[in-house]
Parts: C-alpha cells; structure tokens; sequence
DNA sequence: GTCTTTTTGAGGTGCGTACCTCAAAAACTT
DNA sequence: AAGTTTTTGAGGTACGCACCTCAAAAAGAC
C-alpha cells in the first residue's frame, strides 16, 4: 500500500495539521520541523496522491490561453486544439479559456492582461510579441499569483523554463538542410518570406537557416528577407518584384505562419521549372498543397501536443512540481506528403 | 457548478442508487429506467468526474506492458520511456509493468499470456508478432475482463481501434519518398534491408517503399530485401555480399529497429562516395550516426508519445469512454542532424 | 387477489487530501 | 518567572463518487 498523509505524519512523529502545513507551504512551521517531515518524506517515500488532492482542492484548474487576435490560419488550428482539449479535460477538472488581445498595441495589450484577475484564472499561456510593456505585465501577474508560460513566441531567455514551443533556430536549420538536399546539385538564389522581421521568431529561423546555407551549400544565395506585413497584396508584389529581379531563383522559404498568399503564388509558377518550396506549420491549405506536391516540406510543431503541453506545464507549476522534461519538448516536425 | 451524481438523480427523478447502478452498469435496472437516466445525462450535461471515481474506485489501473524477451536498441528505449512514465504517474494511481515473453515461440508466448490474471492487471499492451496462438491469447483475456492493446506491432485488422503505433506503410512510402528526394539525379540500386520479411511490419514498410518508388522514380532500382536474422554476422555477410554484386549501390534503407551494425557498415564504405542511408527509431547508436552524418535520415515513432497513448487507451477502455482520436495518433517522425 | 420476483430507494462508509478552528504546548522576551 | 509569541495537535467537514446492505415498492405470475 502506498503511504498516506496520515503514516507520513507518523513517520515524522508530527500531526497531521502539520504534514498538511508542510506539504502545501503553509506558515508557522520551525524550519526543524519541515527538514524532519521532509526527511520523513524521503524515508518513507511518500508522494501525495494527485487524485484525492484535487478533489479535495474542489477547484480544478481555470486556465486561460493568451493569443493575439489578428489570427492566421495556423492561430484557427491551435484554438481548434484548446477547444478541443478543453472538452476533453472538462472531466478531470481542467477548464480553459481564450482570450484575444491586441498584439499590435503592446499598451492595449498589457492593460488586458492586467485585468485578468487570479480569482478566474490560475494560470496564463501567452502568445504574443516579446515587448518591455508584456514584460512587464506578465511579471505583475505572476505577482499577483498567476502562473505564466510563454506559448509557441519566446518572451525573453532568462525564464526559457516556461516557454512551451520550437527552437526556432533549430527549426529554421531543419528548414535549411532540407531545402538544400531537395535542391541536390541545382545551384541558385533561394527567396526568404516573413510577415515581419520584426518578430524573434522570424529572426531565429532567418538564423538558423542562413547558418546551415553559408556552411558547406556555396551553391546557394540566400536573398534577404521579404517582408509580407500580413497582406496579401505586398505578398504578391514582393514576390514578383523579386521573381523580376533575380532569375535564378530555385528554391522558397516561407518562414510566416500564413502562407496561403505565398503558396497561390508559388503554384501560378508552375510552368517553369520547379522551385523547391518549403513553409511552417500544418493548417487546411498547408497541407493541401502538400498533398498537391506545390510545397516540398513542411516545419511543423504539433498543435495538440503543445496545448496539452502548455496545460501540464501550468499545472505543475500550480501544484509546485516539476515538470517530466522529455514529455514537454515540443518537436520540430517534418511532413511531407507521406507522413501526414 | 457542474452537475454532480446528485443532480443526475434528481433531474432523472430516480435515487443515487441507481444512478450508479446505470453509471457503472451494474445489472437489477429496467431497461426504461436506463433510458431515463441516460436522457437526464444528456440533457443536464452530465459529465461524471473521472477524479473523484479513481480515488472513490481505490484501485488504480495496473497495466502491463508484454513485450518480446530478445531486445534491440529501440526496445531498450522503449523499456526506458515505460519505467520512466510509470515513475511519474504513480500519483495518478497507475502503476506499470514490464512483462518480457518469448515471441519466438508462439506456444510458450501465448501460455505466458494466459498466465496473467484478471487480478494483476487491468490492462495489457502488447508488442508481439501477429501468430494464431497469440491472437487466442489475446482474445482469452479480453473475455477474463483484461483490456489489450497492440502496441508497436500491429495485430489482425479488425480490431484496429485498439492499436497504438504508426502506419507502417506510410512509413516505408516516407522513407522512399526521402530516399527519392535526397538522391535527386543519381540513379542506381537501392539495398532494402530488414530482420526478417517475416514480420507483418517489414512487409508493411517495404510495401510503402516499393509503392513510392515504382511510381516516378524509374532511375532508382530497389533491390530485393536483404534479412539480417539479427545477427551481425549475418548482417555483415549479406551487405558484403550485396556490395560486391551491385557495383551501382546509390541509397541503404534500414527497416529494421536494429541499425547499429548496417550503420557501422555504411560508415566503413566512407571512402567511396556517399550512399544515402534511412533507418528506422531513434537510438543512442542512430542518433550518433545522423549527427556524424552516417544516416541521412531516420524515421521515428516517438517512444514516449506510443507509452503515454497506449495507457491512454487502456484506461479509456477501462473506463468504457472513448478516446480523442487526434491525441493518440502516433506521427511518423522524419529527424535530421537538426531537428534531433 | 395473493404470491413471487424484480426493481428501486434510503442510508451508510470510505478513498486521500485540503482547509478550517480552537486549544494546548513549546519557544522566546523582558 | 511571568508574559508574549510562535508552533503544534486534535478534531472536524468537505469533495464526488463507488460500493454495500436492507427494506420497500413495483411489476409480473398464477
């Protein structure tokens, strides 16, 4: 049988109302005290037993996902997955919530955050630009007793512990190497797409990718970034703009979450000889173009498993433990049309 | 608040008592009195609190997970990622088991199922080739209220719901797809090697290859399965003997989820120019050789995903409730040197 | 209508923990 | 040593459900 809080308080020869003081880092206890239940812990091997303690706790966990809201396709999948997950985990007490901020006015958004009140939420998972204004905010709520985790964007290093998402520069390697191998022995300009470069995540995959093309591929001439800004209309002039300007174009990374507008433009290229194309993340028209052979490969990083990820990290902190490592880091995947 | 048995018995206009005996499908209840009761489910959204019925159950789930006695490197992680995810949902009440039979002999494999008892365990996962003893055995248990589910090696068709693993032969069809691409221009001969074509899961992963390459590939010609029988002399003797009969050997598909001595091979062949080499589980051993550049790529279930997804199911099953189906598909993982 | 069988209700206990109160004991002050 | 503060203990209640018993009610058989 396992031990129970009550053999735990008579191995450490204390009451109950102390292990219970001890364990949820209740005041009043000489440090004496604490070191010998915790002794007494180690002895015994005692663990508290989640189940009961979260029913006891009646309050599961209400946690909110902090996302910005002009939203891309890839944004519709991933709330797609908190719904879906939400759903799910309803039955193991585990409520969880959307909220949308602008992430453009970093003030707006900061002032939204500070509005979230540890009474609804218990934890944060947050997925917006790396401003000193968020920073800020984020740092004022963990104050106020909210966990935060960062979520799919990177906030700044130092708490890199609760960030739940790709190694972008990593990513932006795998997108590199790959783009390389596909091209083989064609030698030539390769475009590079963003929204923005304005963003720490378009940064590292530029990183990233331009790392594993100045070693060893001399072949190729990665050209400096096109920025999109989101729309349409600068995506397609961008892009013909540079398909005029340089001739020897082989290859297309698309490093932006939205490729829709870029892909439309790639397929129209058809006639010509094929032109290696790789983007990010797995959304309806991503993938359909896969499928279509338009695009070579996909970047992508699970949605699913990031939710869940996120969650289970939040709890934890919730409950003071730690995290399984190996279970919370995101992979960076590779699809193509054969392994979706 | 959510609604509670209490509420289901009111709103249902009978007693706790036979809320229960519905939930839990106890018999002594009348068929239109089941019906009431699941109508009032449905109707105030009843949801049963999985947390509060563990606890109240008081007994966890015992899972067993049965796998062949002779090992290879995968298995080993395999082995690791089971003893370390037990570890971790011991505060969830559920314990876990290694269980090793020898599936080289059907007869003794399947006595050695029949040996485990309704009272050990709640639920089984197995990894086991797919033989008429064993799929008795694995029938026998279910009628002793022990829950399975194929694990890794797939079992008979029909009862695919409860099998935790990938698509083996999107798998080949990935890693032919691969082979294609990396190998660009070259053409030549392409050397398939496996443990046995015995297995249900080499023929499934050699289908996929062949299905890719037959169809636009005509420069590539993918040579007879070698079988390794899992012995490195074997191993060695076939893939001397292979070299020496095809001078034109361009690419190395390892299906099997032992590569260290095929890879040691390809390393020794480094003077001559590069072959492309697939192999198949991520492995101390093949980690090391897609970092030395040996492997040019790997096709990887993850380990820790197919445990946690195989005590998903078993539990769902114990529990009578579905699954969320996107959670457990396991993906087929394409690693390079930089998405390891 | 009586008797038998089946179905239902009322009530209880326990799971392991959280969280609360109040009094007693121990540890410091001066 | 007396008073003050801090630390500890004893005991309770609650969470939502599983599982048990026994009696009462309803349904079916004749």
């Amino acid at each position: 049988m396992r031990p129970t809080t009550k053999d735990l308080a008579k191995a450490a020869g204390v009451s109950l109302a102390t292990v219970d003081r001890v364990l949820n880092g209740r005041s009043g206890v000489r440090q004496k005290t604490v070191d010998a239940v915790n002794a007494a812990i180690e002895r015994i091997g005692f663990q508290r037993n989640q189940v009961a303690a979260t029913l006891a706790r009646q309050k599961g966990y209400r946690f909110g996902f902090v996302l910005p809201r002009s939203g891309d396709e890839f944004l519709d999948v991933i709330i797609k997955h908190i719904c879906e997950f939400g759903q799910a985990s309803r039955a193991e007490m585990i409520e969880t919530k959307v909220v949308r901020i602008n992430e453009h006015d970093p003030h707006q958004a900061a002032k939204a955050l500070s509005r979230l009140s540890a009474n609804d939420y218990d934890g944060i998972a947050i997925m917006a630009p790396e401003t000193p204004q968020i920073r800020d905010a984020l740092y004022r709520m963990r104050e106020r007793g909210i966990q935060t985790v960062a979520f799919i964007s990177n906030q700044q290093e130092e708490d890199s512990q609760s960030f739940v998402g790709i190694d972008n520069i990593a990513a932006g390697a795998t997108a590199g190497r790959l783009m390389a191998r596909f091209l083989g022995n064609t030698a030539g300009s390769i475009l590079v797409l963003a929204e923005t470069m304005q963003s720490r995540d378009s940064l590292e995959r530029r990183l990233g990718f331009d790392r594993i093309m100045s070693r060893g591929y001399p072949q190729f001439h990665a050209l400096p970034t096109l920025e999109t800004h989101g729309t349409p209309e600068r995506t397609n002039l961008v892009l013909t703009n540079a398909f005029a300007a340089h001739k020897d174009i082989v290859g297309l990374y698309i490093m932006g979450s939205e490729a829709r507008v870029a892909i439309g433009f790639a397929q129209s290229l058809r006639g010509k000889e094929k032109i290696v194309t790789i983007a990010h993340e797995r959304t309806p028209s991503t993938e359909q173009a896969l499928r279509a052979n338009t695009l070579d490969a996909l970047i992508n990083q699970d949605p699913g498993h990031i939710v869940r990820s996120a969650v289970r990290t939040l709890r934890a902190q919730c409950e003071n433990r730690e995290t399984l490592a190996s279970q919370e880091r995101i992979r960076i995947e590779i699809l193509i049309a054969e392994n979706l």
